[in-house]
DNA sequence: CGTAGCTTTGAAGATTTTCAACCTTAGTGG
DNA sequence: CCACTAAGGTTGAAAATCTTCAAAGCTACG
């Protein structure tokens, strides 16, 4: 136990300054002192290997979790027996926000490929948020966001053709590696186009056929995971964007 | 000003006892002095008519809003001009939590009807959870709540042909007024077919042509905005429903 | 090298949208 | 009091989109 701790203290520092740090703490500055009690309860458990739960649906909700390297899938099943994709977790990404409401993961995780993972005692969090005023604010901000891109997501599965789907799921997934550093145009899928169309509500042959139209179209190059963005403004052109400037027309009260 | 403040103290109380009160409180107990810092804390304007606006997408977050009578719908709007429905918000329910992550609103909200509403200035809120660990605790609840409706919502979205979204739009619609209290069967909607369909990602025509048809076969009785639902098991057994346990199937990784 | 699991592609079928017309209700003003 | 109008709602038919079913190709892994 000792020996563990002496060991994990200083992976811990490391393994937080590229997780749980960065979206923790970053956004908006904690006093290093405080980022190093953040620090303190962080715990990082050995890799995921491709297709191991992080967690279940129904199990007790006791961490949250920060993708370090890899990616990791959140789904339910249905009564019917099939999976429904609920979401793509990539490197510095929170799961298990929404279990904090009833103390119980609403939804199952696993690991897409091998994955590092950073865990987050929610109890020492809380305690943690009492006493640093700014870590509370970090973690309604972390939470707000996790609203807001819900929201968006649900835009997009709203108002949306198959085409803007896909468009608008590989504008996502630009932005996001691209935010961690990675490149924007060139990247490896690690979901299948089974999962992709579970998540978009599109079946699987839909998916494919998109993929290749845009390759048609010279707006893609697609090698069954490896995609290449050739052209991300006709992509961009393809959604239907939401305006922060609401337009004027008659209004029926006034 | 002092005028104001006296008067507001005990509407205040009254206000705060059927909304934000039951909202953020009565889940997991405050204790009772608890309760009275954060009834100061809120403020309750008049009424709203139809169509006026609580908040615009772009505008400073400052409050959230906790509806008290009526009912309100948020909405973006797109680069084509056209209304996205991306809530409704019945009594009882919290406004505002997708704007704590960058300050801005990225919705409209709108009235439906006459409506009243609660202001929780947020700041204040912020200060008041960092005094009160059970509140910054009801405060995760509620924010993680809202992440796990989102979830809901979409996997609805999601998994669903025409028939099942607007089952589960009815019986969403339904559980919430039985949870305020109201009849569960026998309800007004306070949106237009138009507006249903924008948040259900439906043609107003498709909405329409399903109240029919569920009418025709005796689930509903629909006039207009009055709904009766007269069989609510069908309803149920309509849409796919989540399980928590998850199914075994071949385990790709075991 | 063979098999299993993705992926792609084609064609038929189902669902939903779109366009258009008509109906109903509530509100307005003659 | 009634006709008129505007907004919302319903209904039908054609067109578009997406799914389903089926078959075949490709890769990776053992």
């Amino acid at each position: 136990m000792a020996q563990k701790n002496v060991i994990s203290l200083d992976k811990i520092k490391v393994a937080c300054r590229d997780c749980s740090l960065s979206t923790l703490c970053l956004p908006m500055g904690l006093r290093p002192d405080d980022v190093d009690r953040l620090d303190a309860i962080v715990k990082r458990n050995r890799p995921l290997q491709r297709g191991d739960h992080l967690f279940r649906a129904g199990e007790a909700f006791r961490n949250l979790y920060v993708v370090k390297t890899g990616a990791v899938k959140t789904f339910t099943q249905t009564n019917e027996g099939d999976e429904q994709v609920v979401g793509f977790h990539l490197p510095g990404e929170v799961l298990g926000l929404d279990a904090i409401q009833d103390g119980q993961h609403g939804c199952s995780a696993r690991a897409l490929e091998t994955t590092a993972i950073c865990e987050l005692p929610f109890d020492r969090l809380e305690d943690l948020s009492s006493n640093i005023p700014s870590l509370q604010h970090q973690m309604f901000r972390l939470l707000s966001k996790e609203i807001s891109h819900e929201a968006e997501m649900m835009a997009l599965l709203g108002r949306s053709t198959a085409e803007e789907r896909v468009a608008s799921f590989l504008i996502s997934l630009s932005e996001r590696f691209k935010r961690r550093g990675f490149s924007a145009t060139d990247f490896f899928l690690s979901m299948s186009r089974q999962e992709i169309g579970s998540y978009l509500d599109l079946a699987l042959e839909t998916v494919s056929r998109l993929f290749t139209r845009f390759q048609d179209e010279g707006i893609l190059k697609v090698e069954r995971k490896h995609v290449q963005i050739l052209d991300l403004e006709r992509l961009n052109g393809m959604v239907v964007h939401p305006t922060n400037v609401e337009r004027h027309h008659a209004n029926p009260s006034t």
